[in-house]
DNA sequence: CTCATTTATTGATCCAAATCAATTACTCTT
DNA sequence: AAGAGTAATTGATTTGGATCAATAAATGAG
């Protein structure tokens, strides 16, 4: 059943959870399916969901000249959502898309506020959520402002290898903010120094 | 009264607050002062603070090859915290230190977790407040990620002004990402194109 | 007020990545 | 299996900012 994820997700999260809340989770669920090339979110609309992805790949993206710079991937087992938009309840300004068929579950923003009013434990979750984000969007930040691109490139094999073996590189080279020729470059100069510091497999995969 | 500031902020921010709310509050609560120069926070250490800024400034920064690389300003009226260890639990692997004399209202992690869990108010501030400096990172990532230096510079004197104008030039340039002698370049090649963005003022504060 | 120190500017050179331009390698589709 | 379209590589050139170096301006301590 679609919500089992979910709901072992949230039985981990919140140790209070009992089946009631659950319930009230449930009954404002909505289970999605979207198709690779699907386009989520567009600039100019304000998110209005977050969802919890049970299988799937998706990324959110600025176009600037008729160029995409990719902020994040989406895998499986994470939330999905344009939180910024969400949160501040502005426009967004950049596009998610579907890189592979996803599926899942979303609640709006309404019926998440009143959860939070509901349930102390849901508030909670919620805080914990945007606490987790923040830590997170700390280190990608951190990321660039401390590494080298080829430092960024071996740390995102280190850390997403499995959504790295799914994207083309020119996805990678976007999300690590260089050119698609730069990361070919970085590749062929780690190729050719024998200190090969990521598994081989990581730059050819055969 | 030290705490009057943070008690407005806080019935400003919790619609229901109540005195009886504020009084926990308040038992937990440590004003502290620091001097300009002061250190609060080194690599290593753990943070276990959260502070309220009544007056003051301060920064935190990476120390890379005996450069300073600054990541943020915390400016009166707003928090004071390396969020990320406090909320991770890590070591901080930056520094934070006053270049102003500081006058902050602090309470500790665990205080501020028994709180939580006593007030759903409270735990409703905790996510708001997180919920707001994800908000906050996501602009500054974006600014690094869309941005020139010599947009972003303009842009941190639109939202910053009255931090700029405490601070030397070189944390301004340390903030941007780039050196002192960039921004100098960038401040003269404003100053030669009369295509002027931003208030003489800020260019020649005189 | 003066001198020492810190900060800002300016110049010359260097370098990593961007850009522009082909070419080669894949991968779908039929 | 062939061909079209997409992705990756490689080469030549440009460029914005870094680095190194020196000077000028501002700040602050005595």
């Amino acid at each position: 059943m679609a919500l089992a994820q979910v709901k072992e997700f949230f039985f981990n999260l919140i140790p209070t959870m009992t089946e009631e809340k659950w319930q009230s989770f449930e009954a404002i669920a909505t289970v999605r399916h979207y198709k690779k090339g699907d386009v989520i979110i567009k600039p100019g609309m304000v998110s209005n969901h977050v969802s919890f992805i049970n299988k799937g790949l998706l990324r959110s993206y600025y176009l600037v000249d008729g160029k995409e710079i990719i902020v994040s991937f989406f895998d499986s087992d994470c939330y999905f959502s344009e939180y910024e938009s969400f949160l501040s309840r502005k426009p967004s300004n950049q596009y998610a898309d579907v890189l592979e068929d996803t599926e899942m579950v979303e609640i709006t923003y309404d019926d998440l506020q009143n959860l939070y009013g509901k349930y102390a434990d849901c508030e909670r979750a919620g805080r914990l959520i945007a606490e987790q984000l923040f830590v997170e969007l700390c280190n990608r930040n951190t990321s660039f402002m401390l590494q080298t691109p080829e430092e960024r490139y071996h740390r995102f094999y280190e850390e997403c290898e499995q959504i790295a073996n799914r994207i083309p590189q020119y996805m990678i080279a976007s999300y690590l903010g260089i050119t698609p020729e730069a990361l070919s470059r970085i590749r062929s100069r780690i190729r050719n120094k024998p200190t090969a510091a990521i598994p081989a497999s990581a730059i050819d995969a055969e």
